[in-house]
DNA sequence: ATTTTATTACGATAAAAATCGTAATAAAAT
DNA sequence: ATTTTATTACGATTTTTATCGTAATAAAAT
């Protein structure tokens, strides 16, 4: 019956730029504009202006040496994803996880033998732990 | 380069509304409305309206008989899902399946073991299949 | 038949997100 | 010093999403 306006979550075209960010590191907006331009229409200022609010949501720090300024993401990708994870976690399937797992596999399963195996780990180590804490959604 | 407005995907709130409706079959603005009203404050006719838009947008389908209508989904729960998965994991994962998976089972892992237990009959069974076709993403 | 009630239709407004154009500023080049 | 170039700041506009109020319509109750 409340609204508690939650954890703020990127937008789409914040998160394109996010992941700009996280893969080239700490950038100017000319470097990010420039690589954000091969796939995707936008003009200069757009993603200025965007990082601009990025800034003031607080999903972006930057260092400014005189006019220069130099952007960088505020939280590590990790985070950010737990973040966005848990909102579509609930969205589209209802908080539970292990449909979102077996859908997941069962869509794109084509993958390398090695990460098979460390998936196969995680479980184990999930049946080891089983029971003694954390939440489970 | 191009930027072609890919598949519409329904908000979150026409979502809320989707669910609703894949968890209690066909119903009425009323009987939506009235389930929706206890998770969250809304008003009738910005219900209806949600919904006469989803309408329009294709997320639902309607059966009118009289002054009476009754809302469906359009399309069925899983294919929903799957759409959204797609767009998710591109927006959120880089497109990479597995990192998702993994990220999913390291947060929530408390399951019960007849649910670990499907994964790892998935697993093999991707295991077997595996190089014959089918995308990886 | 008249009134009450429930429902839909429609349009208006508000809020959020995305986009762009113009002006201001500073540095670099001449 | 003056011009050119690159960058940021700022505000305006557009688009999309969400919300609501009022009027129209039909059915049910009296």
């Amino acid at each position: 019956m409340t609204n508690l306006k939650s954890n703020q979550q990127p937008t789409a075209a914040e998160l394109e730029i996010l992941r700009i960010l996280w893969d080239r590191g700490p950038s100017s907006v000319r470097v990010v504009h420039d690589i954000l331009s091969e796939s995707k229409e936008v003009v200069y200022t757009t993603t200025l202006k965007t990082m601009q609010v990025m800034m003031d949501r607080g999903f972006l720090t930057r260092q400014e040496n005189g006019r220069k300024h130099i952007y960088a993401p505020a939280q590590a990708q990790e985070d950010t994803q737990t973040d966005l994870l848990d909102n579509f976690l609930q969205k589209a399937f209802g908080g539970s996880a292990m449909k979102l797992v077996m859908k997941t596999l069962g869509n794109y399963y084509k993958t390398d033998d090695g990460e098979l195996d460390k998936l196969k780990q995680m479980i184990e180590s999930i049946e080891k732990k089983d029971d003694d804490s954390t939440p489970d959604l």
